[in-house]
Order: structure tokens, then sequence, then C-alpha cells
DNA sequence: CGTTCGATTGAGGAAGATCAATTAATGTGG
DNA sequence: CCACATTAATTGATCTTCCTCAATCGAACG
């Protein structure tokens, strides 16, 4: 596969030697540099998926971990009583199976939702390989550590934030996210229907299109021409202005 | 100190010796045998810390992490804006820090909620200590990944409960993490005010006490004598079966 | 013993859910 | 390729839950 253009949203699964050549990326530098060691340590068997494959369920009986190297991804919570929650969506360089390790079990199902490719990393070599190259276990923690982070920054945005600016807000962590590995935001595509958004950010899929609805009025972001999965984003910092627009009026709860 | 009681809710930080003699409470066994490995191996420091006590604020170097020896201890959430979200409360056998890893500096507050014990632990000489004792790096990723999988259930019960089931839920979790500790859950002291409880929640502290309230008058928990922290549990079960009579459709008298 | 903080409870209102109808995209078989 | 079926998205009208505001009460504390 050739890419000498600029990378899209689509992350091509591009050959080692041109991790280097990201283009005008430097933010996907990091990202990259970290692939390349883990690539080079690991010698991780590649694996390509589908949309729709599942790359572990709930209750399997953990082993592996899971480095995307291209594609988006999904994790679902599920409960006993049959509750249903997109806890986390994934892109190229994070990880996949961290949940596992504790119980021995994953406690979620790992879903994509679009083609792409995965690393597998039998968790066991991951610790031996860890142990010749410690560089490699700061990696592990680092990719754990930052997942730690953002749930709770998701459990924050849920809970103090009203239905658009969630909306807004998950627009502008995505665009962010695709900027941090040196893919375009000026428009995005989102893989996910209305209600599946709706679902990760505790909201119905009316609401969901209502708030897009709303955001595409105050000119924050545009539909493309054709289909209305495709968000323009012509401004990031907008996204965070109508974020502290929605807080504005109504102070903080709870002092 | 002398402890030859059955375990209380506070934890008391007894001697290793003492560690063994947990009672009934096999369930804590697991807790204790982690704690039993990590001070053997690190040696930490041990720091006592009361109400109030910030162990670490958000912004501040990362460098140490701290696993909960006993006390109770809240993780607070910090926007740009201002917003505040505790997005996590720390038990015995707990650890902090983790958030602090990938970028060098913590990105929330810790503080204890109580007096407490914890043990300081270097991250730099942790990571040593787990090349020279595979266990512990074990130990180590086991919590991260516990906290992980945790976080996603706390996501998904903001998301997916009402507002009841959710402070049922709160409820019967807490009464769990006390049971896995061995300590008593027939009586269990909330060391948080209704509007933490609400800010944790996701909702008001108005909204606290009405499911409180409606929780105690349906003889699911009680009230103690004497101030209203004090909660009564006589059956755990009887929480679950509250929420799930929340998600129920209208439970139709007769027929 | 008053002051303060936390908790409870009620009344009214607003954000968002639910229900429903319509339109747009996607897919399928002829 | 089109007609049709299917799924996704939008938008409006109502309804419910929970938030906001306010008053009261109890407990803790100096």
């Amino acid at each position: 596969m050739l890419n000498t253009a600029a990378p899209s949203q689509t992350a091509p699964a591009m050959p080692d030697v041109a991790l280097a050549t990201l283009g005008n990326a430097c933010a996907g530098r990091q990202t990259a540099d970290t692939l390349k060691l883990l690539c080079e340590q690991l010698r991780p068997q590649r694996r390509v998926v589908h949309t729709g494959d599942v790359i572990y369920q709930a209750g399997e009986r953990f082993g592996n971990l899971y480095i995307l190297n291209s594609g988006f991804f999904k994790i679902v919570n599920l409960s006993a009583d049959g509750r249903e929650q997109v806890v986390g969506l994934k892109f190229r360089g994070d990880w996949l199976g961290f949940d596992g390790i504790a119980g021995s079990r994953y406690s979620c199902d790992a879903v994509a939702m679009d083609t792409g490719e995965i690393w597998v990393v039998p968790y066991e070599s991951l610790l031996a390989a860890c142990v010749a190259c410690p560089p490699l276990l700061q990696v592990l923690h680092a990719a754990m550590s930052r997942e730690i982070a953002h749930d709770r920054d998701s459990l924050m945005s849920v809970c103090t934030l009203p239905a658009d600016a969630r909306v807004a807000e998950f627009l502008r962590h995505w665009a962010e996210s695709l900027a941090e590995r040196g893919m375009r935001t000026d428009e995005i595509t989102l893989r996910m229907t209305r209600a599946e958004i709706g679902n990760y950010l505790g909201m119905t899929l009316e609401s969901v299109s209502r708030a897009l609805s709303r955001l595409a009025r105050d000119k924050v972001i545009g539909f493309a021409t054709k289909g209305r999965r495709d968000v323009q984003i012509p401004d990031v910092r907008a996204l965070t202005a109508f974020v502290q627009r929605c807080l504005a009026p109504a102070p903080t709860m709870l002092q």
C-alpha cells in the first residue's frame, strides 16, 4: 500500500520504514515511535480485522493484550441484567485488554468499528520482554496510566456537562485524538450511529441528533454534502468555546 | 494498638503479624497477603494521614505511588474551567497515583477522608523491585487493571441507572468493598456528605437525600439512631434487588 | 447557647426522555 | 438500474425525572 499523501483518518497500516515519514504530523511522532519500539521488541503477530469483528469478549480467558496499529474500536461493558454501555473508544497506538489482567478474564467486549490492524501480544511474553527492555515496561505503564486518566475524564464529562456540551466535547476529543496521531481533523467520519454515540455519552439518540443540529446551526460544525456521518470541524477551538458557553449560564454543580 | 475484635470498617493499621488473624474474614485474606508481600519487598515509608490531608495534587510532579493500608480516600478530577468531580473512592489495599505515570504529573487530587496509613512507594524503586520480584509486577498490573475495570463500571452506572438505583448501587459497591477487605457491612459509616456522594454519582445532594429516604422507607437500608451518616444494611442483596426494581418496567399492581 | 453546617422535604420548573411521524441513506432482489 | 425494504437520522409534541429554590430541622461546635 502506497501512502505518500497526508495521513487520513483511516490510519493506514503503513510499513515500519514509513513510520518516520508521517508528513507534517509531528504530533503523530510519539505514537509512531512507540509503535516502532513495540514492533521491534515484541515482533507481534499482526492481525487484520474488519467492522464488527470481536477482538475479545467479556468472560473470555485473558491471555493477550492488543496494540492497535490502525482502525477504530469500541469497548463495551455488559451488566448481569443485560445493560450495555460503550465505555471507551480506541485508536491507533492504544492498547486493548488491560481489563483482563486482574481477573484472568476480560471484563468487557472489544469490537472493531472499521477495518484495521492489531498486534497480538501475549501478556506473558510481554512481561518477559519488559524485564529485558525496561523502556518497554515504561510504555506499558504509560498506556495503562493514560487509560485510567482518560476514563476519569469521561466520568467527569457525563457527570458535569449538559447534553449539548457532552456532544461537543465528544467531537473535540475525537478530533484531538486524531490530531495526536497526525491525522486530519477538519473533516472526520463518525463511525458510530447516533444511538452508539448516545449510549457512550449517556443520552438518547434523539438528544445527540438535536445537539449536532444545534452545533451545525451555530456553525461550530458542518455536515458534508452527502451523509451526516461526516462532520466538518473548521476550528476545533470553536467546540471548546461551545462547551464553555453551555456551562456559562448556570454555575458549576456542587461547591 | 491492640485489635482482637472483628475487623471494623475503620480498617485499623494492624501489625503484620496480625494480618493472618483477620477473624472470619477469609475475604480479606487476599488483600492482606498482597499488602504483606508489598511491605516485605518494598519496605515502604509509612505515613499517617488525617481527614482532609492531600496525598497529591493535580499538576504536582509524579514520583510516588501510594498503597493504602487503612483509611478512606477520594480522587477528585479538576477541569480547566473549574469543574470538580469525585471520580473514585479508595480503600485499604488500593493504590493511588497511577494517573501520574503517563504525563509525569498527577492529573487529579487524592484526599484522605479519614485517618489512615499510606505506604509511600517511589515509582522508580518499585520498578527496580519488580525486576527482582516478578510477582510484584503482577500485583502492580492487577491493581491498575482493577482500577480500569472499575472506572468502566462507574461510567456504566452513571449512564444507565436512574438516580435511586445509582445510590443503591453506590451503597452496594461500598458494602462489597468492605466485605472484600473483611470488614463489617451490616452498618457502614458514609464518610462523605450528601453533596460529595451526589457529585460522585452525577446528581444533586437533594436527589441523594431523597433516594436514601426512599431506600429507608422500603426497609432496604436503615438509619442508625443517631446521625444519618451511619447506614444499616441488613441484607446487601436487597440493594441489588432494589436496583433491578428501578430498572424493571412499571410494576403493575395485581394481575 | 447561639451559630453553622449538613440533611430533609416540598413546590415549581427545565433538561432531556419518550413517543410518534417524516425523511434520508443503505441495502436487496428482480 | 430500479422498486422496494430496511435501517438511520431528523424533528415535533408530550411527559418524566431530576434540578433548582426555599423553608425547616437536627447535629456538631466553639
